[in-house]
DNA sequence: TATGCGATATTCT
DNA sequence: GAATATCGCATAG
């Protein structure tokens, strides 16, 4: 697999929303490999209401300030770490939040973390996704277009077929279309009622 | 299949 | 003290 460089990401956020899309993410774990090709995310771009670094920067948001291709990892709900990445230059605070994946590579070590063999709970949704590559705060902050334990590699095959939709779990902005995903993949989390396009 | 709710901790008000 | 970029189990239809 080839890693991507940071000169290849588009450096607005919705346009690295939909570039992620078909990507790969790759987890370097004790030598082991866990991979999964991104098929859901969603823009948090500048000014936007629901975004973690609208009211500017704070010690958990910092991640977002880091220029793109940075991971931000955060935790909610308590019990749920998310993986974002960074989507602008360094200073200004926006990302993109990577909702699933299909898993590729080391699904079993997958099925571990998560306590369950059923492939399709295994990384839909953010929180399984993060839980199935053992993503936590010491992943905050990483260069993933950096040799590392986290980072992200090309596409494999074709461009997938895009899809819109609103985002999911929001009052703010709640109405924007924001979410990116690859039609008919059945790892894209969230109600069917809700893909627009 | 669809909707509802509790668990849980970090952040900001 | 309230809200939250969720999950998994429960219940009903």
């Amino acid at each position: 697999m080839r890693r991507l460089r940071r000169a290849e990401l588009p450096s607005d956020t919705l346009a690295l929303a939909r570039f992620l899309v078909g990507k790969i993410v790759v987890r370097e774990l004790d030598g082991a490999r866990l991979s999964g090709r991104i098929v859901e995310t969603e823009g948090y771009p500048l000014g936007d209401a629901a975004s973690h670094a609208f009211r500017g920067r704070t010690p958990r948001n910092g991640s977002m300030f880091l220029s793109r291709g940075h991971s931000y990892v955060y935790f909610t709900y308590g019990s749920c770490f998310m993986l974002n990445v960074a989507s602008e230059e360094r200073g200004v605070g926006a990302g993109v939040l990577l909702r699933a994946v299909e898993p590729l590579e080391g699904i079993e070590t997958m099925q571990r973390l998560r306590g369950t063999t059923r492939l399709l709970d295994l990384t839909r949704g953010p929180g399984r996704l993060a839980q199935a590559m053992a993503i936590d705060f010491a992943l905050d902050g990483v260069d993933l277009t950096a040799r590392g334990p986290l980072w992200l590699a090309a596409a494999r095959d074709a461009k997938p077929r895009i899809g819109m939709a609103v985002r999911i779990g929001l009052s703010r902005n709640a109405e924007r279309v924001w979410r990116f995903y690859e039609r008919g993949n059945a790892f894209v989390s969230g109600p069917k009622a809700l893909l627009r396009s």
